[in-house]
DNA sequence: CTGTTAGCGCCTTCAA
DNA sequence: TTGAAGGCGCTAACAG
């Protein structure tokens, strides 16, 4: 909150002698223009004569010049920076390789431009009025939000607040309007099952279940399905770090893989190529769909309000060895 | 880069309709204040009559103010915000545990500040410059970079340039006055040999290797090393995602673990826990050394420029089933 | 303790 | 096509 005193009182130069970041006026001064042609220059160039546009172009380059964004924003009304949203309920969202897919899909949304990602970790009760002030104080232009939670009025706050935004995975109380992605699971569960049949296998099993779930409960969940189901040949299991679970219960109780039963899991973010033997697993287009987020959410803020219908994403089969 | 037409041009209302954020004027007139009350009231509250400081907080609180960071970081020359930097050689980065630690711990550090922290992803060649000018040109008031390779003239860079700057992981080419956090890995690697020894082990192999090594690589390094040294009793994995295929692989012989052997993980970012057996692993204590490296940061920040030395933590023994 | 005053660096009318 | 001028919202002297 508090501000430690700057030392420096009139000086414009150096502040703690630090080489001060070039400005506007030093681009405009070194090109031989005035300061408004140089910021034509620099933002888009029109009305700009070829001759004044090399020459802002090579005081840039000399000076190492990059606008201010504070001063820059302050007039231009816009921030230039967008927000990642984490409602945070568990603890594990970063650790979850949707997270890390996510990032990476919005990263390169934002690749071709100059806008920045912010990552607004929300926590609970009142501090996610933080969260929320900021937002809706318009303190960046938009807003990705990680919505894989149910619980959550941020959800219709920001949507009421008419901030650009975009959900990664579909609102729990999705309202006419709001723009998401998300991934189709049920056809991502279908074409998995329908692979095994197409394998020939007769009794097929599955191991559900949120992915928040206590760790350790796969295994016993593979132990009772076999139990069980002794003549088991097939097992669609629903993230690949169950399935990696079910491989090695497998493995123990003598059953080879894909021999005596074939295994299809579900993710292919980094655990299933390293397995023993390798899973066949449905490919989540996380990053694909994230980077749809991302160009979803530039579009919004570059007012294209049509751009708000929701886009689903198809898994995809991704043969290994174990299927 | 191009900049879409502000429509509303004098007016002092609402663009589009979006009702405006309120502003310190705003909040002073409500308060029956000045501006500069409003803003020392604001600001730590030195020389404010509880009166005055009554009277602007019940105005914040009505109005939901938040000060404009743009403006306020105009004439303040910080920019409250902190950059997360990520070279990015392989493309992996995000996707390691690690990488998820560090965000939380980094998270954490700058939880009871109001700085808020930027992701920037490098990029190879030409688009490192983009980086580095950001950096340079003092968009963020410090950054925290992720270092774990080893080519990066980013390192030095930074260091030169007097940018608060904490790295992750030592830096390749450490000089003297970086500030970095890192974890004895040595040390951890001894301390599961010696776990194992004391297990009675007497013929104890590992697996080693980088992370980035070609996915599945691990699997066969275990069978290798059981087809070499069938009498194994121990083995000491360099990461717990390797040491899942070294279960399998030896579920698969026949090996029950931990009677026939016991294996020793390393990082215990999440696989550890969820494994069958569950895996005794070195805690890899990430998010304590992110956090540390951003309160680190947050001290170079503030000017407490002692406080740059490296500071090494340690892994630790986390005793499961597996040993 | 308080209000007045002057910019921070930039974009953007407006007049030339 | 260009330059001069004004102001975005805020903080930080300075004088009261």
């Amino acid at each position: 909150m508090t501000a430690d005193t700057q030392s420096t009182p009139g000086g414009r130069g150096a502040a703690r002698g630090l080489p001060h970041a070039p400005t506007l006026e030093e681009v405009a001064r070194r090109a031989g223009v005035s300061r408004s042609t140089a910021s034509r220059a620099i933002n888009g160039g029109l009305k700009v004569s070829p001759a004044a546009q090399a020459a802002v172009d090579a005081a840039i380059a000399e000076l190492a010049y990059t606008p201010n964004r504070a001063a820059r924003s302050l007039v231009t009304r816009r921030t230039d920076s967008i927000a990642l949203v984490v409602p945070e309920p568990d603890e594990r969202v970063l650790s979850d390789p949707y997270f890390a897919g996510t990032l990476r899909g919005i990263s390169e949304a934002l690749d071709p431009t100059d806008i920045q990602l912010v990552l607004l970790i929300a926590r609970r009760g009142e501090e996610t009025q933080r969260t929320t002030r900021y937002l809706l104080n318009r303190h960046v232009d938009g807003a990705v939000v990680v919505s894989h939670h149910r619980d959550d009025a941020l959800d219709r706050v920001l949507h009421d607040s008419r901030l650009p935004t975009v959900f990664v995975g579909r609102p729990w109380a999705a309202a006419e309007g709001m723009s998401y992605v998300d991934v189709d699971n049920e056809h991502g569960g279908r074409t998995a099952t329908e692979h095994l049949i197409a394998a020939g296998c007769t009794r097929i099993g599955t191991i559900a279940g949120p992915l928040d779930m206590a760790a350790g409960v796969d295994r016993p969940a593979a132990e009772r399905l076999l139990a069980a189901y002794p003549d088991l040949d097939g097992i669609f299991v629903a993230s690949d770090l169950m399935a990696v679970g079910a491989l090695t219960v497998l493995a123990k109780h003598g059953r080879s893989v894909p021999d005596d039963v074939r295994v299809v899991g579900y993710d292919d973010l980094g655990v299933a190529a390293s397995t023993s033997p390798p899973l066949t697993t449905m490919r989540n287009p996380v990053v694909e769909m994230s980077r749809a987020a991302g160009e979803l959410l530039l579009a919004q803020i570059a007012g294209n309000v049509d751009e708000a219908a929701p886009r689903i994403f198809q898994a995809e089969l991704v043969v290994r060895e174990s299927a």
